[in-house]
DNA sequence: TTGTAGGCGTTATCAC
DNA sequence: GTGATAACGCCTACAA
């Protein structure tokens, strides 16, 4: 790959007239500017961006760590992260956290070393704990996805989601309500208060369901539901989960939504396209890219302003046949 | 962040030295090592990749260009290129071509601006002419997923891929077939001629659906299953347009498998999950990644040898209840 | 064992 | 308008 000093060579002018050239500079000399281009083209020349950012201590490089790449939301985050990314002149490094806190760390470290210019995380946890090495970072960087304390997020409320969820449901009369997750997840919180809110006694009719595998933790749901003489509403936290429990659930011999009630998460193609379809929470992730790129340049050329900023868009609910029989679909 | 120099001028020695302390060279004062050390540990020192790189000719960088990184499939291509690369000290830059042949070469520049040391591609498309462009590459690269005719790739061969889901279907006594997706795709190529040689009038009995829009393409198919009287065998191009045929087929009130058998591709989560389970062409992608990873390092090593390498490995079909009433689900 | 000198490919700041 | 020169942070001689 030829360099600037060798097209100086080349076209018998210094390497600095070249770069003068190249980046379109206008005091340079018309016929040579022409000479020098020519060469370049004809030689391929493709400036080096290592090279260029050694020296401008800028390298375009943004990096975004998400749990699981292979998660439909975290890739459609990604895509969109990508097209509003190159639109603004960066690439994006990957990195799969696999939901592991160390892997985080190591890739954390990682990305300082590359220098890259910004990164969005989607955290493995959400304790304030596991984050704390995020903020001694004097990278600029966002999480996307989640609200942090004190950190800048561009985010749904998961709360509000849960709540959300909790009204639905309860709107379509299901007597007993299930969770599919973690009980520390913000879904789950926002779920319960809302329960409460609306009158349920959580205690007696609501259920948490999270086993070490998700097998047991579907086969425990399945008996649940079976000994069951009321509706059932049942909470996935999110697409993935909601598509095996639905398929728990059917195999079961369970009518669905006349007897048990689904809601998924992230409202990603699965949800549309199942049978029956499954009502999902929606985010809206390309807003969410455009905004996380935004602000996240913002906070590079501000620099590391001290106010934290939280972003907070609204979720829907894509209302389908998996709890309302009369649904499109 | 700070760099070798300011340390070496806190430490009081000279900068070559803490290089040579912070890549373990044996060849230092124990004393000062320690020292040294300390002094990075305090002010968490990152080596400078980007300098690294520029000096020595490495970036450790890979990219991967994939059509679209919201599929299933590829989503999962690159979580395991990520993971084996993360083994071998490389890190992934990831570029979402979205079947659009300009955005490939326009990242084509853009990842040899970046100097990266290899590159994975999933084409956009598999003719010849559009493949011109990375072949003057002077970066080592690899094609994914299909195979190439003068290109080094790791593949399953889609023709034999379709072959076996024609014999498949022919198994189960379809009568008609059907393929969701494009003729030229070499799904079909082995499809149709898996069809044939089984003594089948593709003429007659093979039937392609491909319009503008998906919509479109179902509503065509819906039609012309309902006016026939005889098994239909359909094969759809991958997972997520399965599923949205499953979706139409089961809302046609068409019964599957009875009279539709439906094969998908990719054996992604999905069509494992489904209702009924979707039988699919399995592909071995952590094997994949992992034999891409070491060709490609091996190219990167041994220079450009001129000998192209196809790696095939092999595919399984996963039969489950969408062409086979009995499958265990 | 350690320091000095040079180079990687740019860009920026000077003179001329 | 153009060419020296230095700088970015690191590594690798080479010299002491």
């Amino acid at each position: 790959m030829i360099t600037m000093t060798e097209l100086a060579r080349i076209a018998g002018v210094s390497q600095p007239t070249v770069s003068r050239v190249l980046n379109g500079n206008p005091s340079v000399n018309p016929d040579v500017a022409k000479r020098v281009l020519d060469c370049a083209k004809q030689h391929n020349y493709q400036p080096n961006l290592i090279a260029r950012s050694l020296n401008g201590n800028k390298t375009y490089l943004l990096a975004a760590i998400v749990p699981d790449i292979s998660n439909p939301y975290f890739a459609e985050l990604i895509k969109a992260l990508e097209r509003e990314a190159g639109k603004m002149g960066y690439s994006i490094l990957i990195f799969n956290s696999d939901y592991d806190h160390e892997k985080e760390l190591h890739y954390l470290k990682l990305l300082q070393q590359y220098r890259v210019d910004g990164l969005f995380l989607a955290p493995a946890c959400e304790d304030a704990q596991s984050l704390l090495p995020f903020h001694q970072l004097s990278i600029p960087w966002l999480v996307v996805t989640n609200y942090i304390e004190n950190a800048d997020s561009i985010y749904i409320s998961h709360e509000k989601a849960g709540q959300m969820v909790a009204s639905h449901l309860v709107d379509i009369k299901a007597k007993r309500f299930l969770f599919i997750g973690r009980r520390k997840d913000r879904k789950f919180i926002g779920f319960e208060r809302g329960l409460r809110e609306l009158g349920v006694d959580t205690r007696q009719c609501l259920t948490v369901f999270w086993e070490e595998t998700l097998e047991e933790t579907l086969s425990l749901m399945a008996g649940y539901l079976e000994d069951l003489n009321v509706r059932a509403g049942i909470f996935a936290t999110n697409d993935m989960d909601a598509l095996v429990t639905l398929h728990t659930i059917v195999n079961a011999g369970i009518d669905i939504p006349g007897k048990a009630a689904l809601v998924g998460f992230d409202n990603t193609f699965i949800s549309q396209r199942t049978l029956p379809g499954i009502t999902s929470v929606s985010q809206p992730i390309g807003e969410m890219a455009r905004l996380a790129i935004e602000h996240l340049l913002l906070k590079m050329k501000e620099g590391a302003g001290t106010d934290v900023s939280h972003v907070e868009l609204t979720a829907k609910l894509a209302v389908r046949a998996s709890t309302l029989s009369d649904a499109a679909f």
